[in-house]
RNA sequence: GCGGUUGUGGUCUAGUGGUUAGGACGGUAGCUUCCCAAGCUACCUACCCGGGUUCGAAUCCCGGCAACCGCACCA
């Protein structure tokens, strides 16, 4: 489906919508519905209830979005962020001021205002790098981050966070504390990431507002017990860096096993891959051939990554893989720096130990890509009808009830209802239309299952009494089912897949 | 941020200076003993925003906003 069409149909039902729409928009943000917001729940519980299942010392915190100027400091994001950018007046190409001035200035432009950038371009009589016009414009500062008025007199900055893993290293001391003092201890955040996108683009792929889900793990380099021999024989398609500089561009298939066997991966970081390439797979039901594990070379790496691998989806609507989840090895990097900058001592003992600045493994996930890769992949069009190949557990309506007509059968069905909402199932009363239509609606939004009551179920006198069809989505087999025998059937429909991990 | 293209009910669209702004799908209500978008009736909902030109603008011009494609960017 293209792009434009599969935001139409979300648009449509509801999932979601542009953000401030009724005063045209605004770009990279978007309100998500009842049916989306009810996906991107389920999303993030099946994340949840996955990687918080890898281990008993893996916890979830809820911490504050907004950070104030010394920590994006430290943490390298407001140099980083800040580069200075020129655009050319005559071909409008815009480059990045450092670039441009490299050879006049080989040091750098750190710590220059724009202003001052902009005086040494025209003192150097610096030309366009693709035009050769003498056009530069005057630098503009180009962050990424919201910054924000703090405080009343307004003189200090802070700064909407533009990943949430900065909050789990500002955690790691408290949660230290209030633990029971042993490596590995996870910290898992969900929640909003912002970015000041200049273009934002693809609807939910590049978003100001987003929502990440992440998983920090500290833990000792010498020391990560893991059962790695129960994911030794996975299967796993790789594209390794070294593959990608002799010109491969598909992914191989190697064993979790195999890919140790150069050295270069550590037994931790695999096992992890593993977990993640298994998440994809069999919890966001995204088939084997569509999942890329892209190993990220030297240049690409972020500055604190010592390993990274995208997990990557081919996704059809955007023409190719992109990418959802990563997997960052990120070193001690982060809570040394943090110690240094803040004077708080970082290092910790852990019990029968060495003291030890913990190194830390970074699973990051894309919930709003998550959600369109989901629907681009899950969504089949038969002629007029669609139909949404949505795993169950991640279903926003597990059970749609139909009364076959709405008033002989109306009370029945609401009471089959409000028997299967009580014991916790998503359940959904349509009454309206045909019921040829209600089971095409329910389709098309992923819907599992749709039950119907007719005039066998409510009259007392027929051997179906108390007894209702229950239609599945995806082979649109009809069975019948006694009520009392529902929950039985439909409970497991909206239970998470949990990893198995002995240790 | 730059260039190109575009903007009509919820969706797809007809309309190129004067239309009751039309259709299809959809939604709602009803009829039809109705298990896969059936049929019939009625109803609902639109010219992206702001200026300008004109007697008159959905239509032409300018600006903004948004979307799509390409470039740049994506720590």
């Amino acid at each position: 489906m293209k792009n434009e069409e599969l935001y139409a149909l979300l648009r449509r039902r509801g999932f979601l919508w542009p953000a401030a729409e009724i005063y045209g928009s605004a770009a990279g943000l978007y309100d998500y519905g009842p049916l989306g917001h009810a996906l991107k729940r389920r999303i993030e519980g099946a994340w949840e209830s996955w990687f918080l299942g890898l281990s008993e010392d893996y916890y979830r915190i809820e911490p504050a979005e907004i950070l104030p100027e010394a920590v994006v400091r430290a943490s390298g994001h407001l140099e980083n962020f800040t580069d200075p950018e020129v655009s050319c007046a005559h071909c409008h190409a815009s480059f990045r001021a450092d670039t441009v001035l490299e050879k006049v200035r080989p040091g750098g432009v750190d710590g220059l205002s724009p202003s001052e950038i902009g005086k040494l371009i025209e003192e150097n009589l610096v030309r366009c790098p693709n035009c050769g016009e003498r056009a530069l414009e005057l630098p503009r500062p180009f962050n990424l981050m919201f910054g924000l008025d703090w405080g009343a007199a307004g003189k200090e900055r802070a700064y909407l966070a533009p990943e949430t893993a900065q909050a789990s290293f500002l955690a790691f001391h408290r949660m230290w504390d209030v633990g029971r003092h042993a490596l590995p201890l996870g910290i898992a955040v969900v929640g909003h990431a912002y970015r000041n996108e200049i273009a934002p683009r693809q609807v939910l792929f590049r978003m100001r507002c987003f929502t990440q889900a992440e998983l920090q793990i500290f833990f000792d380099p010498t020391s990560f017990p893991l059962p790695f021999e129960s994911v030794a024989e996975e299967q796993l398609p790789v594209l390794r860096a070294t593959d990608r500089a002799n010109g491969l561009s598909a992914p191989r298939t190697v064993t979790a096993r195999e890919l140790l066997r150069d050295g270069a991966l550590p037994e931790f970081y695999v096992f992890h891959l593993v977990q993640e390439f298994r998440f994809f797979r069999d919890v966001l039901g995204i088939p084997a051939e569509r999942i890329r594990l892209l190993e990220k070379n030297d240049a690409e790496r972020a500055f604190y990554n010592r390993l990274q691998f995208d997990v990557e989806v081919s996704v059809e609507s955007l023409g190719g893989f992109r990418e959802i989840g990563a997997l960052h090895y990120r070193g001690d990097y982060d809570l040394t720096r943090h110690g240094a900058a803040s004077g708080k001592e970082l290092a910790v003992t852990p019990t029968d130990r060495p003291r030890i600045v913990p190194h830390v493994l970074e699973l990051t996930f894309g919930v709003d890509r998550a959600l369109w890769a989901l629907a681009d992949l899950g969504l089949e069009k038969d002629g007029e009808r669609t139909l949404w190949r949505l795993p169950s557990h991640l279903a926003p309506v597990s059970v749609a009830v139909f009364p076959l007509l709405a008033k002989p059968h109306g009370e029945a069905a609401r009471a089959v209802v409000a028997t299967l909402r009580a014991e916790g199932i998503e359940a959904q009363l349509d009454d309206s239309g045909t019921i040829g239509k209600r089971y095409a609606r329910m389709d098309e939004v992923g819907t599992p299952v749709c039950i119907t009551i007719d005039g066998e179920t409510v009259d007392p006198a027929h051997p179906n009494h108390a007894t209702v069809t229950v239609r599945s989505r995806d082979t649109k087999a009809q069975e019948r089912v006694a009520i009392r025998a529902l929950r039985e059937r439909l409970a497991p429909l909206g239970r998470y897949p949990r990893p198995r991990v002995s240790t």
